[in-house]
DNA sequence: AACCGTCTCAACCGCCCGTGT
DNA sequence: CACACGGGCGGTTGAGACGGT
């Protein structure tokens, strides 16, 4: 992507910036260089320096809104590469660059896909901005975050949703069922599909959990014994979109616990958990697993609605292919997701090749 | 035009964690 | 191993824009 600012062009890469200088309708110079000697040149940060924005102030550094001004000096200082102090801190400049300067952000509001796409992605991850914005070209975590809190957020609680959890706010609830530990609130019905794949060399085997299962520590990576969930395209017939109150979802379904009664099990690493919000006609549907030379189908069997609440619909089908399991016999009191895992997973070559973004949006990723 | 409430969003805060020494 | 540094990121703030009265 190319960007003019000024007399300069500004063509930025994944890994770098290449800056062209134009002048008298001719190219006079360029320069390139990584983004990341941009960011850790460090515009006259001193090491000595506490870290964060502390620093500003304890360093008599200017704070508060950038002016044009300073921009173009920020600009300057890239397009030169040279150590003149910016008087700002690194963590200010870094913020600058990522969020405003940088030329491959998208401009503008955001479009009604990608508003799908916040909520889609929020249902499963919470607020985990960061994570959401990597799968919105041109947009940045802060962006996300706003538009939810000014925007999303509101829209949901209009439509009697609660924007945390994506279910009924109580107040809308027309029936209340037995409660579920593992998910609060959440009456919505479920597809569990859990896997064996293979362990892979690679070590960051997938987990996937909802925002519901959340866990501050987050940190373990599952182990080789781990077994890694497989993808499995979803049928069309239980996607479902802003129409429905209640959208699918995805948790990780601990494949020792007591597997029999969803609502008190913990969601845990082995098995993908879909809530699903199926019409109430029952219906059968395949899924089929995307991992080639797996090939298994496996029926699923949609559940009548009792109440014509399409929520009631509880679908709960699990498909348990004895995956190894060692690493997995702590899992009760499992609390150590992976939240790479699910961006494992919607990087992964699999969804790239084997599923258009569309269709992984109509899984409601 | 002035005032006020609400909204938007850029920037900051503060914590966590990875990395280097 | 301990410590310091700095990046990443979610939460919060506040200035300016906007709309209604």
């Amino acid at each position: 992507m190319i960007q003019q600012r000024g007399t300069h062009f500004v063509l930025c890469h994944l890994t770098k910036v290449t800056i062209y200088k134009w002048s008298a309708s001719k190219f006079k110079s360029w320069y390139q260089f990584t983004l990341e000697s941009i960011i850790s040149a460090g515009f006259g940060r001193e090491r000595e320096r506490e870290m964060g924005h502390r620093c500003c102030t304890k360093q008599k550094i200017k704070r508060g809104l950038w002016s044009p001004e300073e921009d173009e000096k920020l600009l300057r200082y890239i397009t030169t590469h040279g150590h003149k102090r910016l008087q700002r801190c690194g963590k200010s400049c870094r913020l600058r660059w990522i969020n405003y300067l940088r030329p491959d952000l998208k401009r503008g509001s955001f479009t009604l896909e990608e508003e799908q796409i916040i909520i889609d992605i929020h249902r499963i991850l919470g607020n985990r901005w960061a994570q959401i914005a990597k799968h919105l070209p041109g947009r940045t975590d802060n962006e996300v975050k706003n538009f939810w809190n000014s925007c999303i957020k509101k829209k949901l609680i209009s439509q009697g949703l609660d924007p945390q959890t994506h279910t009924l706010l109580s107040s809308h609830r027309r029936t209340t069922s037995s409660s579920s530990n593992f998910s609060n609130n959440n009456n919505d019905s479920f597809l569990i599909i859990t896997s064996n794949m293979p362990n892979s060399a690679n070590n960051n085997a997938p987990i996937i959990e909802t925002s519901q299962g959340l866990s501050s520590s987050s940190s373990s990576l599952p182990t080789n014994n781990q077994a890694q969930p497989s993808v499995v395209q979803a049928p069309s017939s239980i996607v479902t979109s802003s129409d429905f109150y209640y959208e699918p979802s995805i948790i990780i379904e601990n494949n020792n616990s007591t597997n029999s009664n969803v609502s008190n099990s913990i969601p845990s690493k082995n098995s993908l958990l879909w809530s699903s919000r199926t019409d109430h006609d029952a219906e059968d549907f395949r899924v089929q697993t995307l991992e080639e030379g797996q090939g298994m189908q496996h029926s699923l069997h949609a559940a009548d609605d009792d109440d014509n609440e399409i929520r009631e619909a509880n679908n709960i089908i699990e498909m348990n292919t004895n995956a190894s399991l060692e690493g997995s016999n702590n899992d009760n009191n499992n609390n150590n997701f992976d939240f790479g895992l699910l961006e494992s997973v919607l990087n992964s070559e699999f969804m790239s090749h084997d599923i258009n973004y569309m269709d992984e949006l109509a899984w409601n990723f």
